[in-house]
DNA sequence: ACGGATGTTATTAA
DNA sequence: ATTAATAACATCCG
C-alpha cells in the first residue's frame, strides 16, 4: 500500500490528528524496525516536546519536532499503516501489528502498524544521512513536462518500468501506480524510454500526475473508489482489461517485480 | 502447504 | 560503466 499516495494521504491524517499535542509516551514494541536509534534515546528526544511539521519526500514521512533538530522519519515497507486512536482501543485487527506508538496528553495514541516488518523507523537531523533520501529523484507533483523529458533523456536505456519503480530517478511510485500510470498512458512496461515518441511521454507525463493526484483524492475518506477505466479493480481479481472485458491481463516479472498490463491496449 | 505480496538493498549476471 | 535479475529481509494470506 505505502506509495507516494498513500503516504501522502498519511500526511494528511497525521496532520489532522497530531500536530501540536504534547507526547508523554513513546513505545517500541519491535526494535528491529529502530535504524541506528535506540527507544531510549527516541523517547528522550521526543517525550515532552511536540511535533510541529509533517512533511512527505518519496514513500518517506518526515515528523519535525519541537525543541530539537531531530526529526522522526517513517518508511513503511510493502505494508503499512497508522491509526491515531484512543490509548484504551484493543490492539485487534491490523493494529496486532504496532510496532510503534505515540502517546498524546490527549490519551490517544498514534500506532505505527507494520504487518510484515519490512518498515523502518528513524530520528536524526539530517534526513539526507538516509542514503535513498540523499540520492532521491524529484518529486513527481513538482516536474515539469520540460523537466521529466530531460530525465527520461537520463535514462534513456533503461526500459520505462524500471525507471519508474527507481526511487532514484523519480520519487513515490512504487508497482501498483507504476503500473497503473503505463495501462492509462497505453505503454508496454518493457518498453525502451530512448524509443518512446515524443506523443507518448506528453501522454505518460500527464497519465502520471494524473493517476497519484486521484490516487491521493481517493485515499484518505476511506472507501471512495477508482474509476471504472482503472487497471488497480482487476489486478489480483478478474485480470481483465477494463477497456475491454475480453482482453486478458498478463502478469509477468519485469525489473524485478510482477507487472500487470494489457497485452493488447499497452504497446 | 506453498507461493506471492504495495519495498529496498546487496549481490550477481549480462 | 550501466542495467537488469536475483535473493534476502519478516510475516501474513489465500
Amino acid at each position: 500500500m505505502p506509495e507516494l499516495p498513500d503516504v501522502e494521504s498519511f500526511k494528511i491524517y497525521t496532520r489532522e490528528t497530531s500536530l501540536r499535542k504534547q507526547i508523554v509516551k513513546v513505545a517500541c514494541p519491535d526494535k528491529r524496525v529502530l535504524k541506528k536509534i535506540s527507544c531510549s534515546k527516541i523517547k528522550k528526544g521526543l517525550i515532552g516536546r511536540q511535533f510541529i511539521r509533517i512533511n512527505r519526500r518519496g514513500k518517506f514521512l518526515i515528523f519535525g519536532v519541537s525543541g530539537t533538530p531531530q526529526k522522526l522519519i517513517f518508511h513503511f515497507g510493502m505494508t503499512g499503516d497508522l491509526h491515531y486512536i484512543p490509548q484504551e482501543a484493543p490492539r485487534e485487527g491490523l493494529d496486532r501489528f504496532t510496532r510503534f506508538l505515540i502517546g498524546f496528553q490527549n490519551s490517544h495514541e498514534l500506532r505505527w502498524i507494520n504487518v510484515r516488518g519490512l518498515g523502518k523507523i528513524y530520528f536524526l537531523s539530517e534526513p539526507k544521512d538516509i542514503p535513498l533520501i540523499r540520492e532521491m529523484g524529484p518529486e513527481p507533483f513538482s516536474l515539469s513536462k520540460q523537466e521529466f523529458r530531460k530525465l527520461l533523456k537520463v535514462h534513456q536505456n533503461r526500459i520505462i518500468k524500471a525507471f519508474l519503480l527507481d526511487q532514484r530517478a523519480i520519487a513515490g511510485i512504487g508497482n501498483v501506480y507504476s503500473d497503473e500510470i503505463l495501462f492509462q498512458a497505453k505503454i508496454h512496461p518493457k518498453r525502451k524510454i530512448k524509443e518512446l515518441s515524443s506523443s507518448e511521454i506528453s501522454l505518460l507525463f500527464q497519465k502520471m500526475k494524473e493517476v497519484l493526484r486521484e490516487a491521493v483524492r481517493v485515499r484518505p475518506p476511506l472507501g471512495m473508489l477508482f474509476g471504472a477505466g482503472w487497471l488497480l479493480n482487476h489486478r489480483d481479481k478478474d485480470m481483465r482489461c477494463s477497456r475491454n472485458g475480453k482482453h486478458l491481463l498478463k502478469k509477468e516479472t519485469i525489473a524485478g517485480r510482477s507487472a500487470v498490463f494489457c497485452p493488447h491496449c499497452q504497446r
